[in-house]
DNA sequence: GATCCCAGGGTTTTT
DNA sequence: CCCTGGGATC
């Protein structure tokens, strides 16, 4: 049946369709009823961006003009498309219309690697190929730069890793490199290097990220008919933060819109603060002209931030030359000031920013899961932990490890790629001493010599060698059993794929659970709880297969949310994000800008600095602060600074300059505005829980033992009020609120 | 083959 | 300062 036969429903003002469009503004409602043709939408932070998107989703639903399953909707991040998701169910459920069938909806390599699924063999991969992650690329090109005889201390893997991704972000194939612009890499060995490497990732029967969408584009442009079939399907394409998309993803996007040209994009230029990781801005300037007759709105009324705080943005932001032109306005009319503190050094500017939380949470009663405080890079973020621990302020930093990136989950997940797919020779080359076995470099080079010689994968080389007799005795008996244990759970997988049961299994026969059993520490303790977690999150999933998918794309894991904690983050971590208060510490000429980002790409580093400024001001709904320090400890080494251009660019009129200790001789008094009763400063000036609650003496005692996520496994010492004297095992003594162990 | 020590290097990050 | 990785040593 055609769609367009559906009979539209009556636009009248109680039809759910109408509904729905009530609720926005006139520039959001031209946005989200401008079906027809190309539109790009250029809606700054806290215009809206998500409502248009979720809202023009469930009117092309409502109007009848496509099945769910003809829709694209492509993503950056897992999280995203999980909200947008959730909010286009909501939004159809609230009208009493459920979401009837599959959107596509997700991240571009979700989207991607479901249609390369469905081809593998048009990109020369078998149907089970597996998508290796970074970690096995860094080793993989470690090899080959090994086996071309380059130093690998003056080029190494990791350089190389970024130039290829690099290149498959821009869409350059090994075969396209001539004439390319391409950085050099051992003296022109790029090349030959890029080649081999996508040579091998053929033979392991492997992808990278990079491949997923490269690989989609050599089967559209080789397979004519694969590519008009979804040309056909996707009748209406959406794009959310469209300023970051690569050149890759641009042309994938248009070969898929050439049919119905119904294609969406929204984005910020203002916020594109992913240039380095590939993104090109330069994709929203060429959409009209791809694009022809394209509307093109502009989403500028601003309902988060006060008028401050959208002034602060506004000026800084118009220090950039290269802009589309956009400019946020609100109605709300008041506003407290933008603060901008100078103090002595990032200790002092941590314990400011302590003592403004503390004063916030107590005196107005706000919630510290409202609070951030963004900073331009991870080490920043240690002042900080130090400083809120001594003071008792519940805070999480988010980013870091995430959880499919630790050791042990990695681990483990090898074991599973070689038993579901006996050709990953990087995952088996993971494990295969993993726990000790025996096997030694020169083990794994002979296993190696023998698989290359033979093109067969590493698995298939030990049996190879083991059927002719080629190890010793201790070798030999491990490697065997290796070999039958491998062959006996890709059999198991193979007959009952949706038994999740075998990752325990593994885990077990193969001696990995035992060996974290034996080894009796305070990191072994947390990784078997982790590998724990791991069991428990695999039976989730309805088989292997899909947990396998999970793994390899999704590689977040859900946290409890709404835990009333501020929360530290870098500003990249923060866009799309957004708090009743933000901290923006460290900008310091160097820091922020920072030194790097202006060397490298000189005026676009810095414009691109600006953006991430103007990223971290949009945050903040009511309360902006922003400091920087005379002085600074970076490596331990003291480095004195000077405020950072940004802040001369803040419009005066908007911002109240607090001086919070430099220039002051004596020690500055940065405390003074919490020094109530019930509180004291200590001789360090760091702040003491009231001494009257004794929650540690009521859940602990001397000699107890604890757990701290961050210094591990401990003793008990002494108990003070809220604080426990912990002896730990390997991070020494420490004295902390009892509200940040447990007990072991 | 495993362990220890020292040099070097340390923006931002998703998939 | 602290983590990683490579080379030297047991």
């Amino acid at each position: 049946m055609q769609v367009n036969e559906l009979i539209l429903p009556e636009n009248n003002a109680g039809s759910p369709r109408e509904k729905i469009l009530s609720g926005l503004n006139p520039e959001q409602r031209e946005a989200t009823e401008a079906l027809d043709g190309p539109v790009l939408v250029l809606a700054g932070a806290g215009t809206g961006k998500t409502k248009v998107l979720t809202t023009r989703i469930a009117n092309i639903l409502l109007s009848n003009l496509a099945f769910p399953s003809q829709i694209l909707a492509v993503t950056f991040t897992n999280k995203a498309a999980r909200e947008m998701k959730g909010r286009i169910e909501k939004l159809l459920a609230e009208n009493g219309v459920p979401l009837n069938g599959y959107l596509w909806l997700g991240t571009f390599h979700s989207i991607f690697l479901r249609i390369l699924r469905k081809h593998p063999e048009a990109a020369g991969l078998k149907n089970n190929f597996t998508i290796i992650d970074t970690d096995d690329q860094i080793r993989l090109l470690k090899q080959l730069i090994e086996e071309h005889n380059i130093d690998e201390k003056r080029w190494n893997a990791k350089g190389l890793s970024a130039i290829i991704q690099r290149l498959k972000d821009s869409g350059i194939t090994p075969d396209k490199m001539s004439g390319a612009e391409v950085p050099d890499f051992a003296f022109g060995k790029l090349t030959v290097l890029y080649n081999a490497y996508q040579t091998r990732l053929r033979t392991l029967n492997s992808a990278d990220f990079g491949d997923l969408l490269l690989h989609c584009r050599t089967i559209f442009l080789a397979s004519p008919e694969i590519l008009a079939e979804y040309q056909r399907r996707f009748k209406y394409i959406l794009v959310d933060e469209y300023q970051d998309t690569n050149a890759m993803q641009y042309t994938l996007l248009r070969m898929l819109a050439e049919e119905h040209k119904n294609i969406c994009c929204v984005g910020d230029d203002d916020q594109s603060i992913y240039s380095w990781r590939g993104a090109e801005i330069a994709n929203i300037l060429k959409f009209e002209h791809d694009f022809p007759g394209a509307k093109i709105i502009r989403l500028q009324r601003n309902y988060r931030s006060t008028k401050p705080i959208l002034a602060a943005a506004s000026r800084l932001i118009s220090n950039n030359k290269s802009r589309l032109g956009k400019e946020l306005w609100t109605e709300a009319d008041g506003g407290k000031k933008v603060k901008v503190i100078s103090l002595w050094d990032d200790k002092k500017e941590a314990e400011y920013i302590g003592g403004e939380i503390e004063a916030a949470q107590r005196i107005h009663g706000a919630r510290l899961n409202e609070m951030a405080i963004l900073v331009r890079a991870g080490f920043q973020t240690r002042a900080f932990e130090e400083c809120f621990i001594n003071m008792a302020i519940p805070y999480q930093v988010i980013g870091g490890l995430r959880f499919y990136e630790r050791q042990e989950i990695r681990d483990v997940i090898a074991y599973i790629r070689v038993a579901m797919q006996p050709d990953d020779d990087l995952a088996l080359e993971r494990i295969i001493n993993v726990p000790r076995r025996g096997i030694g470099a020169a083990t794994i080079d002979q296993i190696r010599k023998n698989a290359r010689e033979n093109n067969i994968s590493f698995l298939a080389a030990i049996r190879n060698l083991l059927a002719a007799g080629e190890f010793k005795s201790r070798v030999k008996t491990t490697l065997e059993k290796l070999a039958v244990d491998f062959a006996r759970w890709q059999k198991k997988l193979e007959e009952s794929p949706q038994d999740t049961k075998i990752a325990e299994i593994i885990l077990n026969e193969s001696g990995y659970l035992q060996m974290w059993k034996a080894e009796k520490t305070l990191e072994s303790q947390g990784r078997l709880e982790n590998l724990a977690e791991l069991l428990n999150a695999i039976q989730e999933f309805s088989g292997m297969p899909e947990f396998m998918e999970h793994v390899s794309l999704v590689m977040d894991i859900d946290k409890a949310a709404d835990n009333n904690m501020v929360s530290i983050m870098t500003l990249h971590a923060a866009k799309g994000l957004e708090f009743e208060t933000v901290f923006l510490p460290g900008w310091e000429e160097g820091l922020f800008p920072h030194q790097r980002s202006m060397d490298e790409k000189g005026l676009s580093g810095l414009e691109e600095e600006r953006r991430l400024a103007y990223v971290g001001i949009t945050r903040a709904k009511s309360n902006l602060y922003i400091l920087f320090a005379a002085s600074r400890r970076i490596y331990n080494q003291w480095q004195s600074s000077i405020p950072s251009r940004f802040i001369d660019e803040l419009p005066g009129e908007h911002i109240e300059v607090i001086n919070g200790g430099i220039g002051s001789y004596s020690q500055p008094k940065p405390f003074t505005h919490v020094n109530t009763p019930g509180f004291s400063a200590n001789s360090k000036g760091n702040y003491l829980q009231p001494a009257t609650a004794s929650a540690a003496e009521a859940k602990f005692k001397s000699g107890d033992r604890v757990f701290h996520e961050k210094f591990g496994y401990g003793t008990v010492g002494g108990l003070s009020g809220a604080h426990l004297t912990i002896s730990f095992d390997k991070a020494g003594m420490k004295t902390l609120i009892e509200s940040f162990v447990k007990k072991a």
